[in-house]
DNA sequence: GCGTGTCTGTCACCCGTTTGTCACCCGCCC
DNA sequence: GGGCGGGTGACAAACGGGTGACAGACACGC
């Protein structure tokens, strides 16, 4: 796996890096923000880990713009103490956070049990029962139906709904995986991206019959 | 979600209990280790809170007790400054902490962040004798007839009653644990939802055989 | 640079469901 | 009889999902 390091600090970025490497990870470094940034765009990696006090841009930013793009798993390393930070932080949509200062076994637990939780949604079938998706495409097909064509977002939409195909997802989860971030007040923008999927992929989007509205959100009907 | 919050601070456990079941949680609470402990054994929360400072064990033994039966998710709370504590308790086995004092926000972040870690996202489905209940889906079962569709409120109430099963709860209980807040006066609320929900789960509603009202509140017959 | 069409975020509104509240019933006990 | 507390029915307010309309953002071809 590839992982993103960024750090101001020499000394902790090159212990993390060689914590990493001993784990068999591939790391990249970068010393600012910016240049995490570069990186980021440049190596894609598995897994980022970022810390909030940088110069340049703020681990805060550069969280925001990753998440903008993708959604990468991000840990954020924090400052004891920091609380506020911390709190800003995961509403960006960062998906743990570190204490400094910390153990390298704690760094090695922590990386792993977010790789593979990020790994198991990564690994998310792009098929259960009548849907398939076509990712390169970006388009669906229902049983025997023509393809149709999605937008980036009813994709993602779709991906994660598939990914738990016949369970409800809860539009928290779906809001901050669809959109990166944000916060409650933006259900409405579930509800018109649904509706709009609906549109598309539903035969009565009146009666849905595939995306369907659950007690606790949203879930798809596969077989 | 349950969680189980023991400190002997009264004010304090107060705050975080409210903080947590306005989030949806439910909560135990404890003033004491051994207090703790007994909960623990009895209510198998998701979650434990352990403040330090506690009379009769301290928040370390308590740690120390649950991590020898249990791998549940433990937060310390710790008085700023108290670093050996911190270390002590990390080992023990505490999986985070959280420095006195905090915000409600920060609390629940940092709870969040923590269910997540520990993948207890799953909600598996909750049961007791014949009546089983469905949090994902807003449904109960009770023996052999069909699943029943919940409101929200219907199904914590259920949810608490079915913690304890057998046993009755008593209307203070219940009433902060399903509607967060409130004083005494708001009994007619609890009436009327017991009432509303009997109409839906009791064969004859007038003479109820699951949901009952007993001397100190109502009570969940499940055999 | 510029028009054009698509995509996305927002607003306003509909409508069924859920919830809070009031009034009143009944049985029980003093 | 009168007070108390639980049970009921009725009603209105609040909520939440679904929908249509519209405008700014964006990508793209010219």
């Amino acid at each position: 796996m590839k992982v993103l390091v960024a750090d101001d600090d020499a000394d902790l970025r090159e212990l993390i890096a060689f914590t990493l490497m001993q784990a068999g990870h591939l790391v990249v470094k970068a010393g600012d923000g910016p240049a995490a940034l570069r990186h980021f765009g440049a190596e894609g990696p598995d897994l980022v880990l970022l810390d909030i006090n940088m110069p340049g841009l703020s681990g805060f930013q550069v969280c925001e713009t990753i998440r903008a793009r993708s959604r990468v798993p991000v840990m954020m390393l924090t400052v004891r103490g920091e609380e506020e930070d911390l709190v800003r932080a995961l509403g960006l949509g960062a998906d743990d956070y570190l204490t400094k200062p910390f153990s390298p076994r704690t760094l090695l637990a922590r990386v792993k049990a977010l790789l593979r939780r990020a790994g198991m949604e990564s690994t998310a079938p792009l098929a259960a029962g009548r849907i398939s998706l076509d990712l390169e495409e970006h388009t669906v097909r229902i049983g025997a139906a023509e393809p149709v064509r999605l937008t980036k977002l009813e994709l993602r939409l779709l991906q994660m709904l598939l990914a738990n195909a016949g369970h409800a997802v809860n539009p928290e989860r779906l809001l901050t995986q669809v959109w990166g971030h944000r916060s409650g007040g933006d259900r409405q923008l579930l509800k018109q991206l649904v509706h709009r999927l609906r549109q598309k992929i539903e035969t009565d989007p009146a009666a849905p019959a595939v995306l369907r509205t659950a007690a606790a959100g949203y879930k798809l009907v596969v077989d």
